[in-house]
DNA sequence: CCACAATTCATACAGTCGTTTGATTGAAAC
DNA sequence: GTTTCAATCAAACGACTGTATGAATTGTGG
């Protein structure tokens, strides 16, 4: 009761959480002070560990407030796609996009974190903080699990070992996406000044995974 | 003269390189500190600052030395493969493997960083410190024009951008499998105590990006 | 053997880090 | 109107950061 009441009373932790949120995206965890972060929001410097404990739980915070709510999404929709297709597997789009279109809504919601939500996930999981890969590993578990089982009824001809190698792909080439908007003027041509609006490559990287997920499972560098 | 002299004279500047090659890749850049690389090396804290100028300039040093070989060894091979097949476009799995065999050499040869190289590659890859940001893309814009060209020219369905995207899918596969080892266990129920071989890893990515780079280039989440 | 230059060394510097403390504020509860 | 307690505040804590300094040491060319 008493916590409801002080999180309505005040928007302290919403100022803590939404500064940190940016600034843990730009600068990464270990380079992220917390008086930066309280200097930009305009609140003390205690009250990030009155509040939340500690800078370890203050992340944890900022990732679980936006990532509970996505996964959920994602599993609800992978509920109704396998009811509706049961006791055929559901097709491979569909599952892929049960992962990606609540991830594009939410970058499209500045109010559940927008864009910048989105990249500050995609560098987590890249972290080699400890206790980030912890906390995304307890986070992600679950629904990994579920959409594993989807995609291996979905691609029968692979093996427990491709399957999972190739979820490893699918994880790497979304988290790269998901983070780095600035890596990809490395290759770019296009014009800096007019940037890509994000969804767009968030839609271009499912008929690319579609096919690398099916693909043979030939070891074509095997000569080496 | 001088400078090789020196560096042949005194293993000090090697123990650097190679405790911080390590620390960097466990660790990550910002959360490595200089004592903790000299301790480890057995060399003084100063040894750092006076061989290599500073932190950054360290890592500059551990990075080159790995990737400036491994980009030339890179382009040799696709200069054959181009001499090879032209004026016709050389194919696509084997533009890969001239990205992936070097890399993947690298990480068999303990005397040239090895695996442990790799992963700090992976991570250096993602990460937000502007300076590292700015050192890959000096080290890699040449490497990537050059395979961009030759990506486009296999792949002439694709439009530019297109083309720009799916590289930057494959950059980020790439990276987060050279990265992430201990991410796999994320979704692997394979037995951590049997670590895989990573060059498995490598192995099964190019048959995935090779179906990947040649899906149709069609746009599956207009629905959205 | 000596002189010179390169290297290593212990030590200190000026900051910043995350965290803690104890006083002060403010607004409900009785 | 007083009690009560959560919230905010300035200030300080000890530990750690990257870097700089000047003396001591080392190895080498004359």
């Amino acid at each position: 009761m008493s916590e409801i009441a002080s999180v309505a009373r005040s928007g302290t932790q919403d100022r803590i959480l939404a500064q940190a949120e940016t600034l843990f995206m730009v600068h990464g965890y270990e380079a992220t002070s917390l008086r930066l972060i309280t200097n930009g929001a305009g609140v003390n410097l205690a009250a990030v560990n009155y509040h939340f404990g500690s800078k370890e739980e203050l992340f944890q915070s900022v990732l679980t407030r936006r990532l509970d709510p996505l996964n959920i999404d994602r599993l609800k929709l992978l509920d109704t796609l396998e009811a509706k297709y049961a006791p055929k597997s559901v097709p491979l789009p569909e599952i892929l996009s049960a992962m990606f279109l609540p991830a594009l809504q939410l970058g499209r919601d500045q109010s559940r974190g927008g864009k910048n939500f989105l990249r500050l996930l995609g560098r987590a999981y890249v972290d080699p903080a400890p206790f980030i890969r912890n906390l995304l590993s307890e986070q992600y578990a679950p629904m990994i699990a579920r959409f594993k089982a989807a995609f291996g009824k979905a691609l029968p001809h692979l093996s427990r070992d491709d399957l999972t190698m190739r979820l490893h792909f699918v994880m790497g080439a979304m988290a790269y996406t998901l983070a780095g908007t600035d890596a990809l003027k490395l290759i770019s041509t296009i014009n800096p000044e007019e940037p890509q609006d994000d969804s767009i490559l968030l839609r271009k990287l499912a008929p690319f995974l579609t096919a690398g997920l099916q693909a043979p499972a030939t070891d074509s560098l095997a000569l080496v």
